[in-house]
DNA sequence: AGCATAGTGTTATATTATAACATAAAATAT
DNA sequence: ATATTTTATGTTATAATATAACACTATGCT
């Protein structure tokens, strides 16, 4: 057990279980359409579950498509310094895990020797499946 | 002269021009209302004219705040490989500059060893002067 | 028990972005 | 120089994303 899994509310149990349950990220939208059901009526709802489970660091945003995913990782340790890559083609996610890389990031400086807090990093590409079929 | 300098279209020359004339990001909407006396009407005007100075490497879109910014160099050669760095508290927006950390994320490659096109980098933390303030 | 904090439910609305269609201007090829 | 293609424009309507504001409830402290 972990000190930093506060137990979850009602309604962010319902959306962290839809996103964890998508191997894809998912829209604000398609969460509310799909927890309908299980009570939650209203987009509120719906983001204000999505704030915490960010701020627990249990899902990430992607920026460039409004989209959310789950952590890879069971229990992120820096939710505020992420890297995805992303497909051109077909818009598939995944979540890239170098600690080299993160640790690059984290101490890197700015020209004034400013280090940062966080960062998010989204790299695009064609990923390996659609590369393949261009192939053939 | 640059060969990569197309002329811009009226449209084009609209919007960048309102852009360059701000130092921080502006949202499509403000850019919008600012040139409506100038003869631009309607939202696809204005995000038609956003996709293609995006195109170009005239401007980039910081994803966490859906708003656009003119790039610092004169004629930018990567215009999706491009790092910003955000202040947490006035949501002041820098453009990082940095051939070593470019060219780090340039050459990265993802645990199947492939590389990518390009990617967005957004640096979150507190700005000089926000902590300056802070401190006093 | 009393209080503070965090979470819920709801309505309405703000903000960001695109679809779809008709037309016009520009660049390129023959 | 004109036909063709590509790029840009103008317009209306609407889709998609996100938050404000308010009343109320549950939970965790001390």
């Amino acid at each position: 057990m972990n000190k930093k899994n506060k137990s979850l509310s009602k309604n962010q149990k319902l959306v962290l279980d839809f996103i964890q349950g998508n191997k894809k990220p998912v829209k604000a939208y398609s969460i509310l359409s799909n927890v309908q059901k299980k009570g939650i009526n209203a987009p509120p709802q719906v983001y204000r579950a999505l704030d915490k489970l960010i701020e627990m660091g249990k899902i990430h945003k992607i920026e460039s498509q409004n989209s959310f995913v789950a952590c890879s990782t069971s229990d992120c340790e820096t939710p505020h310094a992420i890297a995805f890559s992303i497909c051109n083609n077909c818009d598939e996610v995944s979540e890239i895990n170098d600690s080299k890389l993160f640790k690059y990031l984290l101490d890197f400086r700015d020209s004034n020797g400013v280090k940062f807090a966080g960062y998010n990093l989204e790299f695009f590409g064609i990923c390996k499946s659609c590369e393949q079929i261009q192939k053939v």
